[in-house]
DNA sequence: ATATTTCATTGACATAGGTCAATAAAAATA
DNA sequence: TATTTTTATTGACCTATGTCAATGAAATAT
């Protein structure tokens, strides 16, 4: 595992030499089934995934209803980093929608590193900057488009999600009912 | 400027001694008249203001109309920081709803201390997971709250705000019009 | 101080999206 | 493969919120 991972690490963090290995030494392999959760609300964890293979949704649980914030896929990082940075139990849920393999680190390992290897904080800041213009283009996403733009601009990034994902937790992430993204697919598809 | 500057940003960085006084002495003042802009879409910049007193406002054009996408007081930064992350024309406008006193430093002087100064990288990282929090929580009052009880959790949080800022640039941060903002006003106010 | 402009409120009406129910299609399970 | 469960589509209807217009209040400028 260690060898596939460290290729998709290099991929995505400017790690390279010891820090790579001291950071890659840390993870524990992890294979969930689809529809098995990685974290559950009000559950206290510090636990930070690597998706190797398959697919996972963020969502939030409200009023019964599930409220879907996110969808992560290979190569991608999945955790409650909000409540590991703040030390409370998780605020939301994370489970695959696909059977899936993780690599697992423990936030307490990515506390140690920062102590221990000066490249490790910069890494840091650069993944929390990235995560920062994430959210910040997705609030504006939703401050400036409406669900269809939201939906075509989405296809045209990223079609393959479409395609992988099912249509009633696409309409959740898309703040919508099921019933009026198919009424958007339609209007789309006619013209 | 640079004492009372000094007071306030120990307040919120965890910065002291050399470090605290390095990043001080590269920020220069500006005063802005109500109504006058920081920050206009589409120019080059790299400027962060810190404000010294007043009140600003973050906002995009989009069909002509202004989209707020947040508000700015005193002891805290304003900038397009993800334009000048990704090195790009500012995204959106900042503009003063009051007459304001801001600290501004370049974003060049942040990037020279984070050679300079390992502490500066960590406080880099500590304001960029700051800023990540802040804007995933927005997103999650919008997935999961609607705008009354959006209005109802800031005027409880922060009832300064609500008498500071005109109502009709509240509703468009509440993502609704002015007329809807008053009906619900009025809908709380008769219980 | 007065005039002018901007902002807040309210009513009437239009419309997008939500809700409920029925059916069809697809996927999961036995 | 057959059966059951889950998901997608569609129609009818309802409710939220947007739009437009009028009025009054507040702020700003002269």
């Amino acid at each position: 595992m260690q060898e596939e991972l460290s290729r998709n690490i290099k991929k995505i963090l400017p790690l390279s030499g010891n820090a790579l290995e001291l950071f890659i030494s840390k993870f524990k392999p992890l294979s969930l089934k689809k529809s098995e959760h990685f974290i559950r609300q009000n559950q206290i964890h510090s636990k930070i995934g690597f998706i190797l293979k398959g697919a996972m949704i963020c969502y939030y649980l409200k009023d019964g209803g599930e409220f879907v914030e996110d969808f992560s896929f290979e190569s991608e990082f999945v955790s409650d980093y909000f409540s590991i940075l703040n030390n409370i139990p998780a605020q939301k849920n994370i489970r695959c929608i696909e059977d899936t393999d993780l690599a697992v680190i423990d936030y307490k390992d990515i506390l140690e590193l920062y102590g221990k290897n000066s490249i490790a904080e910069r890494v840091g800041r650069i993944i929390a900057e990235g995560l920062f213009m994430r959210w910040q283009q997705k609030h504006k996403s939703f401050l400036l488009e409406d669900a269809m733009m939201r939906y075509q601009k989405l296809s045209d990034k990223n079609p393959e999600l479409i395609q992988r994902v099912p249509q009633y937790l696409l309409a959740s992430y898309l703040h919508v009912q099921p019933e009026t993204l198919s009424r958007i697919r339609r209007k789309i598809a006619l013209g």
